[in-house]
DNA sequence: TTGAACACTGAGCAATGATCAGTTATGGGT
DNA sequence: ACCCATAACTGATCATTGCTCAGTGTTCAA
């Protein structure tokens, strides 16, 4: 009788019973579930560790038990995140063979990916945070942050390759690469961000941010063989 | 960054002598000067109001004399900032007569300003909120707003004089519009929201994002004359 | 000189993320 | 059957945060 408080026993979601012994890692699972839910449906900051806590079945305390502080646990989430975006990468580089081709689809999948999972595109990728690049310090940071690394390097890769085969035009391909970037970024995350602006068809935007990346980079005699154009339509 | 305390008075930057009776007005300007540097210098979130209180002259509680709140501090940083937008818009305008090299200098300096003022471009740009569109509530709100579909509006005209006038090729104006703004709104963000990943040389990024841009919309068989071509130089 | 409007302060509130000394339950070893 | 080390968990409490409010001093027109 000593946790009982019948008067606020909200919702808890799953089983608040004290784990088994060795059973500790169902905690963190269950953590990470709720936590998740919560921060899609109310945003980081606006969850509070003593909600999370409740809902989760254990005492605020309770949860420092398995995060070091409420950015590891979005930390955690983040892993994950970048396991979907790289998979769906692996894929499209089994099922297409053309680079350029594989550029386009590369491109589409990520804005995809992200206006479907729109929180958690805004939790990962604009959130004022140095997670991507190895420069942690900690012990865990470091197999974490390479994850993130993958996603970026992977466009990195295909872009070089595209200028070493001649595809594209011969540039920096650093800075291309970046460019190739921060359109799609610019696109997921304004359309995030404002999401009642009068924008366009999502689909015509996806097709003619790509379409002027290729463009852009094309060299000047290569035309690609399934080029799709802007669209043509006025207004 | 932990607060070393001064034994007393540490750095009170300008005048901290009560002001005289119709004065008030000037303890907005010095609040206003020493905020925007310190949210410059440490992000807007970082920036306690006691010690931005204790920076200005006042106690904590002086500052909610003038403002009423600390993301009121903000708000009114970000009314100039449109300001320093639109006037530097207009004179491109003036001192510029093709719109092709208008639309370059009309991006550019966005995204200058952008980078040079993070803070507010964060609050304006890349908050989940509706700012611009003109769907305010509050009395003092719709003003403000107008400015900023100003900003919009602004670059929308010049790309759709550009289509009309066929230096860039027949499209749907509104998607092309909203490209526009994508791609130097990826760049501001990402170099805002990740100052620390190894970027490419920023003048770089400006200009192979706006150039790549102009490749993408240019029509066939137009040639700028003042086209910059993208740095050909290896890594 | 007066008194109302103004400029400003000190104390304190509720909420936050985090810490820590303790308490309870578990289960392998005996 | 009973240890008892320890994993699992709690209650109390911390410092810090943005913000409020009752009140104190100051200024200046009348």
């Amino acid at each position: 009788m000593k946790r009982t408080r019948m008067a606020a026993a909200p919702a808890r979601i799953s089983g608040n019973a004290r784990k088994p012994r060795g059973q500790g890692h169902e905690r963190v699972e269950e953590i990470l579930a709720i936590a998740k839910a919560m921060f899609l449906a109310e945003g980081f900051d606006a969850v509070t560790t003593r909600r999370l806590a409740e809902r989760v079945g254990l005492s605020q305390a309770g949860l420092y038990v398995y995060f070091k502080s409420k950015e590891e646990i979005l930390d955690a989430l983040c892993q994950r995140a970048y396991e979907t975006t790289l998979s769906a990468f692996r894929r499209i580089e089994e099922e297409v063979s053309d680079d350029l081709e594989r550029f386009r689809r590369t491109l589409r999948v990520f804005v995809e990916i992200g206006l479907d999972h729109p929180e958690e595109y805004q939790i990962i990728y604009m959130r004022p945070r140095a997670l991507l690049y190895g420069l942690g310090e900690g012990p865990g940071r470091g197999a974490r942050e390479s994850r993130g690394v993958q996603v970026v390097r992977w466009q990195h890769d295909l872009v070089r390759r595209l200028i070493r085969t001649g595809v594209f035009r011969t540039m920096n391909a650093k800075v291309a690469c970046q460019v190739a970037l921060f359109a799609p970024h610019g696109l997921i995350a304004k359309l995030i961000a404002w999401p009642d602006f009068p924008w366009a068809q999502r689909d015509a935007l996806i097709d003619a941010t790509i379409e002027c990346l290729v463009a852009g980079f094309l060299a000047p005699g290569c035309v690609s063989s399934s080029r799709k154009p802007l669209k043509d339509g006025h207004e």
